[in-house]
RNA sequence: GCCCCCGUAGUCCAAUGGCAGAGACAGAGGACUUAAAAUCCUUCCAGUGUCGGUUCGAGUCCGACCGGGGGCACCA
């Protein structure tokens, strides 16, 4: 460093940093929830960080994108809580502990001091005194409370089925760590493996889910709602009741095509079903079924995801009767057919539904055409047609179209008691048990006399016992199982010898509803004070990764329905809008070590400084696109925060001087810019604010170099509008050029200066004028002058009537004071 | 296979159906300087993926296609 001021030198950010940082936090500009706070509320958050080591560049822009929202509020006069604080269960901690022979709680609370501190560095307007980590048992405890209330109310319950196992990490995997058919962390092809697991019944809702969404609409990205939507799946369609030839039990089918009923030629069902083990046992092909069977079990998800494999299957022998037509159709246990979808069981239709139809091929069944479309026969071109058309071969249904055939036939169904209408979704009950340590435990005791028994409340929280003596290593059962003395306990209801589940929840359940606890985060009574939710929420404003659109998004509004039938809040969706970012890239890829193109976030903060590398992350483009960080430029950043900062020292007028008297073409480029950064921060376009404030920026050195001069007025009005847009993304040099311009820190709660609508208003537009769309020509106009008066001096212009020529216009339009445009 | 989003200068991106360029990066030139850096000024660069339609007028609306990205995926 030099310690020749150079007159036209930067600015030294990194000075600048270490001054500000003590002051805020002596003033703490970013505290909410003062009793006697008389502003409107915003709730403005940012989704809470896991502390997988220190920030990332995923984070610098996330976190800068979320403060310049929470920041934007603060000058606008809202009491704004923008808390934080971190998802702190998880494997990763359990990996580094496994490594490390130690405890995770020693990673997980070294990385959140880390990353705390480098928040703090990076000038996030966090309010520090709702801070929370999920890990504590404070907030677990509330876990555990909401588990037990679910429970209660039968949304928590155990059931056997078929879930994602990876033999190499020898644990079960959620289906958001199996990706592409392979365990995440170990890439052995995961494969199924049939247990006893929790499960949360948010099935339930899904058609609250899928319904409330209308809230959402324009408020959240349409991207996300589509996503949601598609995940929860609503299909509509009827069951339908086959008698089975030596059965006394009809068999259910669900389909969306009842009015293809006719066309029916053989039913299938799911291999892995109970149904399909009935109807083999005994049976001729039974040996042949089981064989079957086990290799179904033994394909790994890989090959369950080939799109053409070819179909297999086993024909049992055995008869379905379609209650339509009296028809016989064999029944053929397959793997196409889902267990766990509908019944597990289907009519297939060949002639109109391909799978049926490449099923039927390969096993040389009939097609049976009933929906005549322009299309050619399927039995021939094994395409099956699955437009709209004319029914035939369907005794009361033909000559109806699709629509129609599917109403009369459901209706004829109903009457006669063999179906009915029904609606299937894709979405799946959520499994929250984990085989592993690092979660919240789940507070069941099992009695083998009284079954399942809840940990009483005032036993809560049951917190994770020390990891010393625990070998965290996986091993298909949950660490906690070989702690003796943490499982083996009495039971609450009859005080018998009994077992603690050894199972940690998924960690999706701490954040389901973390959002609720920011306002309340010290409260030990309850999980939250219902007048803090009345007073906070819900959330106005969340940002976060589209990573997060479906899991994360759907559990939360899933636990807000629960609770608001708990009668604890009284509102249906938490998230009132939605922010998604984009990815962080470098040279078009996502960044890692392997690939090579690491860009670590503190070397370009120690390049450039805090504000350059905010400022470029909200300066690269909209916020959800992707940011590719060798399409930045840093050092452009810096050089446009010096030129800012630099104005702040040429202005010469003193603080409070009267704007009014300023010069006027200035002062309307500032009350312009304000007017529009403000309308394009609300708009989520803060590249395009950006823009605004370096216009400001380039107008008032112009003022100053060769216009009205550093002392005018309007220049002081000009550099402190810059300097308080600035405050949203560049805090540190917008503070410095508060103190420079004579003012008190914190320039954060300055507030936005008022605009003058009379600033707004040019003198005089340029109004273009067309013959036939092609602009001929251009007059001055003033912004007021009418349509009709346009016209006028329109057609009065040189160059328009000397391209006339005499001839009549057909048509003008005038869109005053704009534009004319003369039809010929 | 089904669904969604996006194609604008060399690059990143602006543009309530009304002058395609706001802003920036990169490039070129100039002023200042012994020189360089920094600073200041000036400047080059596309007719909006393709074809068709609606309109007085289309980057913007509609349709088809091409290219890129994403989600779901044997869900009956």
């Amino acid at each position: 460093m030099t310690t020749q001021p150079q007159e036209h030198a930067a600015y030294d950010f990194a000075y600048v940093q270490e001054k500000w940082l003590p002051i805020w936090d002596k003033l703490e500009p970013f505290k909410s929830g003062r009793a006697d706070d008389p502003r409107p509320k915003k709730y403005v958050l940012d989704m809470f960080p896991y502390p997988s080591g220190d920030l990332h560049m995923g984070h610098a822009e996330a976190y800068a994108l979320g403060d310049v929202i929470a920041r934007y509020w603060i000058q606008k006069g809202f009491n704004v809580m923008h808390p934080i604080g971190w998802d702190a269960f998880g494997l990763p901690a359990e990996n580094a502990a496994i490594k490390r022979n130690a405890d995770p709680r020693e990673w997980t609370y070294e990385n959140i001091a880390v990353q705390k501190s480098s928040m703090r560095r990076y000038a996030c307007s966090f309010d520090w005194d709702r801070v929370f980590n999920t890990c504590d048992p404070e907030y677990y405890k509330w876990n555990q409370w909401l588990f037990i209330e679910l429970h209660k109310r039968g949304l928590a319950y155990r059931k056997d089925s078929a879930v994602n196992w990876c033999p190499g990490c020898q644990t079960v995997l959620a289906n958001e760590q199996v990706v592409a058919g392979l365990c995440e962390r170990c890439d052995s092809a995961v494969t199924k493996k049939k247990l006893n697991q929790w499960y949360f019944k948010i099935t339930d809702y899904a058609d609250r889910l899928l319904d409330d969404m209308e809230q959402l609409e324009g408020k959240w990205p349409e991207k996300v709602l589509q996503m949601q939507r598609n995940w929860i799946g609503r299909s509509q369609g009827a069951n339908v009741q086959f008698e089975i030839e030596g059965r006394d039990e009809p068999v259910t089918i669900y389909t969306t095509r009842p009015d293809t009923l006719y066309g029916a030629t053989f039913m299938v069902v799911a291999a892995d079903s109970a149904l399909a083990a009935e109807l083999a046992a005994g049976g001729p092909v039974e040996k042949e079924f089981n064989d079957y069977l086990e290799s179904v079990k033994a394909a790994s998800d890989i090959d369950r995801l080939a799109t053409d494999r070819p179909k297999t299957g086993v024909d049992l022998k055995r008869f379905a009767i379609n209650p339509v037509n009296g028809a016989k159709l064999p029944i053929w246990a397959s793997d196409y057919v889902l267990a766990d979808y509908g019944t597990g069981a289907i009519m297939a239709v060949p002639a109109h539904d391909q799978r049926d139809l490449d099923f039927a091929k390969a096993m040389k069944l009939p097609v049976q055409v009933v929906v005549q479309t322009d299309e050619e026969d399927p039995a021939v071109t094994f395409v099956a047609t699955t437009g709209d058309g004319v029914l035939v071969n369907s005794g009361s249904l033909n000559g109806l179209n699709k629509a129609d055939a599917i109403a009369k036939i459901t209706a004829e169904l109903e009457a006669k008691g063999l179906g009915k209408s029904a609606r299937n979704y894709r979405l799946r009950d959520w499994l929250v048990s984990r085989q592993r340590f690092w979660g919240t435990p789940i507070p069941i005791v099992h009695c083998d006399k009284c079954g399942e028994v809840p940990v009483p409340a005032d036993q809560l929280p049951l917190t994770l016992p020390s990891a010393k003596d625990i070998d965290l290593k996986p091993k298909g059962q949950s660490p906690l199982a070989a702690a003796t003395d943490w499982v083996n306990t009495t039971c609450p209801s009859c005080g018998a010898p009994a077992l603690r589940d050894s199972d940690t929840m998924d960690t999706f359940v701490d954040s389901s509803w973390y959002f609720l606890r920011y306002p309340s985060s010290t409260n030990d009574k309850e999980p939250f004070s219902r007048a803090d939710i009345d007073t906070w929420l819900p959330v106005d404003q969340y940002v976060g990764g589209v990573t997060h659109a479906i899991l994360h998004l759907l559990y939360s509004r899933f636990f807000t329905k629960v609770l608001n039938d708990m009668g604890m809040l009284g509102f249906n969706e938490p998230f009132t809008r939605l922010l998604n970012q984009g990815m962080v890239l470098m040279d078009g890829s996502a960044m890692s070590k392997s690939r090579g193109n690491l860009v670590r976030l503190s070397d370009e903060l120690e390049n450039h400084g805090v504000d350059a590398i905010r400022l470029s992350m909200v300066f690269a483009g909209p916020p959800e696109d992707d940011v590719d960080w060798a399409d930045v430029s840093p050092s452009g950043s810096v050089k446009f925060l010096s030129r800012a900062w630099r104005l702040s020292g040429d202005v010469t007028s003193a603080p409070g001087v009267d704007f009014s008297t300023g010069d006027l073409s200035l002062r309307k480029a500032t009350h312009k810019a304000l007017h529009d950064a403000a309308f394009a921060v609300e708009s989520f376009r803060f590249n395009v604010a950006i823009a605004r404030v370096m216009e400001l920026v380039n107008a008032t050195r112009k003022a100053v170099d060769s216009g009205c001069g550093a002392a005018d007025p309007a220049v002081r009005e000009a550099v402190e509008a810059i300097a308080i847009m600035l405050s949203l993304v560049a805090p540190f040099t917008a503070e410095e050029m508060w103190e420079r311009l004579g003012h008190k820190p914190a320039i954060a709660t300055a507030g936005w200066p008022e605009v003058d609508p009379a600033l707004l208003v040019a003198d005089e537009v340029e109004a273009v004028i067309q013959i036939n769309g092609k602009i001929k020509g251009r007059i001055n106009v003033s912004p007021s002058i009418s349509d009709a008066d346009l016209e006028a001096a329109a057609l009065a212009h040189a160059d328009i009537v000397k391209e006339l020529n005499g001839a009549a216009p057909k048509k003008v339009i005038a869109r005053a004071p704009k534009l004319v445009n003369i039809v010929l």
